[in-house]
DNA sequence: GAATTCGCGTTGCATG
DNA sequence: CATGCAACGCGAA
């Protein structure tokens, strides 16, 4: 075999090479000041000046500091090495560069104690942490009036910890040391992540056009609207207009050697070899850094196009790989935070690497690459949010190959023999594929993915990395933050969001909250049946009733208030609220300009495309904005404003029905914010819906027109099939994911059958249909015609086995016979198992036999699938499938 | 570091 | 051994 040769790198140089050439900042003096927001008033301040850049390489050598630069901001970061804010940014090369911060910024936190009452308690600028004391005016959104604080400035982030702890246990109060110091810089420069800026001496903000369509579109959402909050909407739509760069970025995945068949190496341990690291970016070009094993041999041909580079020493291989990745602005990864990178790191610590000249930074529970950005796709796909909103559910495992099967159709290569064994044109075709894979998650669909987390990171005010890798809250409290620093609003503490306000009788009486409305549901078959529902509901409440942390019990409120039903909190309508106003605008953009943009003809395809991706991103957006307030955990935690919005909610759902009811209309069903009404008849419709516009400001809309609708007459469980022969199925056990296959399998073409249903005779004839079909089923279960997969009952393990410590469901006992069998299993795996009946009465598919199959245990699955469908059609289980009515069929045939 | 409540079906387990 | 409720998973909204 022909390739011992690739890139033999002098090791020497790496390993004993100089040490970091990062800037060590100069002492010098400018006037530069923070562009907006407030001034940091230190006089003193750093001019570091980076070396000039250099194309010669050696690790941890890569100097890409800027003293100013145009480009896309990316993320900033704090920087012990010299204390400030480093912003990254992507240049128009594509190249990413860093910007240490030269408008003097430093961290802080306020308190309502004075300057000479810190320094009584030894907090001074003689003990070396703090800076300087400003006496600063703040705007205190609940008690509605501006309240001197002192801003206590300090050295370095760390020494926010200690001093406000000491502030604290002196009986004072603080305000705002919680919050990281990267963000503080975002929020105190107003910062829009995701935006392009140029940066000096100070930060500015490169604008983009609108077009002049633009302009009625703004007119529309703010009108009769004050003078600030047209600017908002006009800064927004910036926000919104400017279609991301498509940012360079690279996908790497790594192999590793084990002599442990079916064990994942620990990264911890690193023992064992780097035997491949695959390299895919969006420019096209696909690369295989390849370790020289002996015996290992080609036995088929390399993929066209890619680049092959084979290492006959491990430690080249690796330092190979910073070497390529240092080029790309952002480094993409499945599992980078918790194996790859980690792995790699180790094994060269372990090589005998100075640690100091590995790029990387490993902190607890991720991995930053020191010259590029790192976005591990398997924590973005973990944020539920995205999952339920943006990929409609369609994944429901989080590996990379049930989600890039989900989303790009496309899964892993499967090998015959494990890694360490395979064939090497097999392990480039193996590990190749999974960097594409995890590429493309990033490219599908005209950059989607890519788009989205962009705009999430203007709205939220986030960068790259914290975005990819926290769940919705924090997005939001971005957001919330933010535009509190824009109003120069004090942030107000847990504490004080706790305290007047939240006495409220949900509290008292008990932890949670009532939630929506679910009307009771018929039995049976109707025709014509049209599906209304409330847009956006709950965001519209919020917007609507003035909801907000602030309006809601507000004993500072002067002005008039408004009671909410049932719950009898009381809402100030003197002011406009915070969240009112931010959930309103997102919602308006939403519905009023970019869902219909999306979907207006005469704007080019690629540009729709972008509008979709921004009102997709409003969406996740909005849909989280009630929840988050009812989350303890979340900074802006109000009970009475979650329990308002549900309580508006119930009443307005109510309210309609009974006008639906004077006007003839007739309700069959509804739930939180939907209503079927049966065959509606003349005026009526338009009049509830003008109705409902009039007195609530809510948009009522005909949602789905269904030809035919069964209900089986349980809640949240019913199918229609609509006007377009689409068939529409909630909630019922045929369709869920915990159901055995072959039920699925079988179900999908009894739904199949209903799905022609035009009339009431039509019922019967697919009855008739249903009914042999069951009895066939049956059939096939009693003689073992069904294949272990197809009887396999997949589960979600939503702890580790071993915490399941109250039952023992039974995917968890599978779990625990598939560990003694070696196999890990862990949180989050979805165990598949049947019904067996021996002792324990389940067993993992993959150690079970057909012979050993419950087949009763299923005949009870198959009934209760089917009569949800029976039920609606008006037919007993007994009389279809029942012992008798089966016997009686099945000897027909 | 973490969005909510409502509802259904299956199974486990304590209680008598 | 019957029975009732809790735990769990999954879905609708």
């Amino acid at each position: 075999m022909s390739g011992r040769s690739g890139r033999i790198v002098k090791l020497d140089k790496f390993i004993y090479g100089s040490s970091s050439s990062d800037p060590n900042p100069k002492s010098g003096s400018t006037s530069s000041q923070a562009t907006s927001g407030e001034s940091v008033s230190n006089p003193s301040s750093s001019d570091p000046t980076p070396r000039s850049n250099t194309t010669s390489w050696l690790l941890g050598e890569l100097n890409n500091f800027v003293d100013e630069v145009e480009g896309l901001l990316l993320d900033v970061r704090y920087d012990g090495r010299f204390n400030k804010a480093v912003a990254y940014l992507v240049d128009s090369n594509n190249r990413l560069v860093r910007w240490v911060d030269r408008t003097d910024h430093k961290p802080y936190f306020l308190t309502d104690a004075e300057p000479e009452v810190l320094a009584s308690i030894g907090i001074s600028s003689d003990n070396g942490l703090v800076v300087q004391f400003d006496v600063t005016a703040k705007f205190h959104p609940i008690r509605r009036e501006r309240v001197k604080v002192t801003k206590v400035i300090v050295r370095d982030p760390l020494a926010v910890r200690k001093l406000r702890s000491t502030v604290q246990s002196k009986g004072y109060k603080v305000w705002e040391a919680d919050i990281k110091y990267h963000h503080n810089y975002i929020y105190d420069n107003q910062l829009i992540p995701g935006m392009v800026y140029r940066v000096n001496r100070g930060w500015h903000r490169v604008e983009g056009g609108l077009d002049e369509s633009y302009a009625e579109l703004i007119e529309s959402i703010s009108r009769g609207e004050s003078r600030e909050y047209k600017d908002l909407v006009l800064e927004w739509a910036l926000m919104f207009e400017q279609k991301p760069l498509d940012v360079k970025r690279v996908a790497v995945d790594v192999e590793i050697y084990s002599p442990e068949e079916g064990r994942v190496p620990d990264p911890e341990k690193a023992s064992y070899p780097v035997i491949s690291i695959a390299l895919a970016d969006n420019r096209g070009r696909v690369k295989i850094l390849l370790l020289y094993r002996d015996n290992m041999a080609f036995e088929g041909g390399i993929p066209e196009g890619v680049e092959v580079e084979i290492f006959d020493d491990e430690i080249s291989l690796l330092l190979e790989f910073f070497r390529e990745v240092e080029g790309y602005p952002v480094v993409l990864t499945f599992n980078g935070d918790s194996f790859d990178i980690p792995y790699i790191y180790n094994r060269l610590v372990n090589l005998g690497v100075d640690p100091h000249l590995i790029p990387v930074e490993v902190h607890e529970d991720k991995v930053t690459f020191r010259h590029s950005l790192h976005v591990d796709l398997y924590k973005l796909f973990s944020i539920k949010a995205l999952q339920v909103y943006a990929f409609g559910g369609r994944y429901r495992e989080l590996t990379l190959d049930a989600i890039a099967e989900a989303l790009l159709g496309m899964g892993k290569v499967e090998l015959d023999t494990p890694v360490p064994r395979a064939s090497l044109d097999k392990l480039i075709a193996y590990n190749v594929r999974d960097a594409m894979l995890t590429l493309n998650l990033t490219t599908f669909a005209n950059n989607l993915v890519w788009n989205l987390v962009i705009t999430i990171m203007r709205i939220s005010k986030l960068g790259l990395e914290d975005v990819t890798r926290h769940q919705v809250s924090t997005w939001i409290r971005g957001l919330l933050n933010w535009e509190h620093r824009r109003r120069r609003w004090l942030i107000p503490s847990r504490e004080e969001l706790r305290g007047e306000m939240a006495r409220s009788k949900a509290i008292i009486r008990e932890k949670r909250y009532k939630g929506a409305i679910v009307l009771e549901p018929p039995r049976g078959v109707f025709f014509d049946v049209l599906v209304l529902d409330f847009a956006s509901l709950y965001p519209s409440i919020i917007k609507n009733w003035n909801l907000s942390y602030e309006t809601i019990n507000n004993p500072w409120c002067k002005g008039g208030r408004k009671v909410v039903p049932e719950v009898e909190h009381e809402i100030c309508v003197e002011f406009k609220g915070i969240t009112s106003e931010l959930v309103g605008l997102l919602r308006d953009f939403r519905v009023k300009v970019y869902k219909r943009r999306a979907k207006d003809e005469s704007i080019p395809q690629d540009l729709r495309t972008w509008y979709d991706t921004v009102q997709a991103a409003m969406k996740v957006y909005i849909n989280a904005s009630y929840g988050v307030f009812g989350n303890e955990a979340f900074p802006f935690y109000s009970l009475p404003l979650a329990e308002s919005v549900t309580a508006i909610g119930r009443s307005v759902l109510v309210n309609t029905l009974k006008m639906a009811e004077k006007l003839s209309l007739h309700i069959v069903y509804g739930d939180t914010d939907s209503l079927f009404i049966w065959d509606p008849r003349g005026e009526s419709l338009e009049e509830l819906i003008r109705y409902i516009e009039d007195n609530y400001g809510l948009e009522l809309e005909v949602d789905k027109k269904f030809k035919v609708a069964l209900f089986s007459g349980l809640k949240k469980n019913y199918l229609g099939v609509t006007d377009r022969g689409e068939v529409v199925i909630k909630g019922m056990v045929g369709k869920k994911s915990n159901t055995p296959e072959f039920i699925k399998e079988e179900f999908k073409t009894v739904v199949n059958l209903l799905g022609g249903v035009r009339s009431f005779d039509d019922t019967v004839v697919v009855l008739d249909k249903v009914r042999e079909h069951i009895a066939e089923v049956y059939r096939k279960l009693k003689t073992k015609g069904y294949t272990l997969e197809e009887l396999s009952i997949k589960v979600m393990l939503s702890k580790d086995p071993g915490r399941y410590v109250k039952t023992t469901p039974q995917h968890v006992k599978a779990a625990k016979l598939l560990e003694k069998e070696g196999v890990r299993v862990g949180k989050g795996d979805i165990i598949a198992f049947v019904k067996t009946r021996d002792s324990v009465g389940v067993k993992p598919v993959r150690l079970a036999k057909l012979s050993e199959v419950d087949a009763n245990k299923y005949l009870e699955y198959v009934r209760t699938a089917f009569e949800q469908i029976l039920l609606a059609l008006g037919v007993n289980w007994e009389e279809v499938g029942g012992q008798k009515s089966l016997a009686k069929l099945l000897n027909l045939k």
